[in-house]
DNA sequence: TTCCTTATTGAGATTGAGTCTCAAAGAAAT
DNA sequence: ATTTCTTTGAGACTCAATCTCAATAAGGAA
């Protein structure tokens, strides 16, 4: 049984949606990886598995486990939005190769507190954050 | 004489541009106010003010600028970019209402330093950073 | 100034990511 | 089986942004 199936059709019953096929499908593809992917590649990895499935219903469905917190939404500053999965991870930002497109993951109790303090000082609500650094990994300095 | 207009003559001298009517309107109203406008509200402002400018142009005018550094590109999550000019301003970063589109700007020294010293420790040479604290506004709650 | 070369401009076509439409298929309920 | 409601998918559409290319403008030379 893939990991948050269960999770995923709680979900689906809450919103009043039902649990099909293609739903499951991009669950699991999204699920079998722990890569930053962008819809079509996800929609292509089903596709290969000879699951049929609809570039709509990648996108439709991937809004649907965005909303509801288990696929993080990345956007790269180019090219189309990546996604993944939250499942047995904690959160992280991202540093970001502006030459090769290599993705780091980072982490920083501080900067989290920092942005808390600032975000209450500005009298807001604090939803959620993007926090990117764009630069040259080691092998393209 | 509008700020930066030197400074935008020596940038365009230096890549071998020229300086035009439509480049030195582009740079004036984007001087002449210290929102964060997208593309079109620029255009339409220009237009407005009777200088004969097309959506290209604009776009390309705010590329050079961008890249030179007089101006900056702000990625607000839906919709089009919006940009700010960098004439007499201090680095900082956005709090953003994801309910009525307030954004209001901030910046914290050690959140910088945190950046730059866990870049470091990927082994990457930090080049930008996109920070934005989306959530809702005083009003907005 | 005039001439010449090269860069720039702009209208509209194109791209690309993402969304929408709507008829057909599928699920659930009676 | 019939009705009702949801989902799907092919392709149309949207929107920001980029590209094309013929006409125009800038800057340099003389
Ligand atoms: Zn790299
Ligand atoms: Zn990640
Ligand atoms: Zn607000
Ligand atoms: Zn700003």
């Amino acid at each position: 049984m893939s990991k948050g199936l269960n999770r995923l059709k709680k979900i689906l019953h809450h919103e009043g949606l039902r649990f099909t096929t293609q739903r499951e499908a991009v669950w699991r593809e999204i699920i079998s990886s722990d890569d930053h992917r962008d819809a079509d590649e996800i929609y292509m990895a089903i596709r290969k598995k000879g699951v049929s499935v609809s570039r709509a219903t990648v996108y439709r469905t991937i809004d649907v486990l965005v909303k509801n917190n288990m696929v993080r939404k990345l956007d790269v500053g180019t090219g189309p939005s990546k996604f993944e999965h939250k499942i047995d991870t904690y959160h992280h930002d991202h540093i970001i190769c502006i030459q090769c497109g290599r993705i780091e993951e980072f982490m920083v109790d501080q900067i989290e507190d920092l942005q808390d303090k600032v975000t209450q000082e500005y009298g807001f609500k604090l939803v959620r954050h993007i926090h990117q650094l764009f630069g040259l990994c080691k092998n393209c300095q």
